[in-house]
DNA sequence: GCAATTGATGTAATAACATTACATTCAAAC
DNA sequence: GTTTGAATGTAATGTTATTACATCAATTGC
């Protein structure tokens, strides 16, 4: 799907994500746009759904937050698996995309007949600095 | 680690997961308990982070919630990394363990001297008889 | 025996994350 | 200019997880 102009909302809470070293939760996204009319949770929530729903967020499953997509190209084909490491020390979220794992899942699922829809691949430990 | 004897609270966390069909939350396990005197979530918690730790039972981060072990062989070398497909109609999760995954992984985080202390792979989607 | 330590437990309160329900506003389409 | 559908506003509530503090039980060392 073509992502569609953002609204109002929309553009605040991917502004705030953007604009962030690294995941912030719903809670901390509406406590930044507080000063900006943002009230209640719902409308983070709401946001983040259209903007995970165009690819342009991710959500980190074990942190419970969020994300702005970094990859490069466009976010029309959102066929790839997505990958994260998370430092537990500096925060720091990386985002990586693999063929081969793909595949290998791929080859995996289809083996039980599986239909997958969606695929979390998280890995938390330290990065360089921090290790 | 040599699992060690569980204590009550644990045996009983642990029993009513393995005579659960699938995943239980937290609080799902505390209603199951309550009538055994569980009373406090904590009760809970604190039974789940050791079974965790021993390896009896897997946390499944997308859905907030717990599952006993499957894998055959004991649970003293938690090298492996464990995945799951999770089915979005009846429920059911399995769990795999595969090495080409695993070493692609490796390769992957070794590429940015990342140091990896838990992996999480869940695929959600719809089982072969809920397809 | 009996402090001292350590791990497990009990209880209450609160924090953190997410959704439901319902009313209202806005803009495009007709 | 009314209808329609998407987005928004607001309040209340539901769900998941942790903090703080008191108590109990088993072990260790003297």
């Amino acid at each position: 799907m073509a992502t569609p102009q953002l609204t109002k909302n929309q553009t605040m809470v991917m502004a705030a994500l953007s604009h962030s070293e690294g995941p912030m939760s719903a809670y901390t996204i509406l406590d930044k746009l507080r000063d900006q009319g943002f009230r209640a949770p719902l409308q983070v929530y709401r946001a983040l759904d259209k903007l995970l729903e165009y690819g342009l967020v991710h959500r980190l499953e074990s942190l419970n937050a969020f994300v702005a997509c970094t990859c490069p190209h466009d976010h029309e084909h959102d066929n790839g698996v997505t990958a994260f490491t998370i430092c537990e020390g500096c925060g720091q979220v990386t985002e990586f995309h693999d063929t081969a794992i793909e595949q290998r899942l791929t080859a995996l699922t289809r083996a039980q007949n599986f239909k997958t829809e969606k695929t979390t691949i998280e890995i938390r430990g330290h990065c360089q600095s921090c290790a």
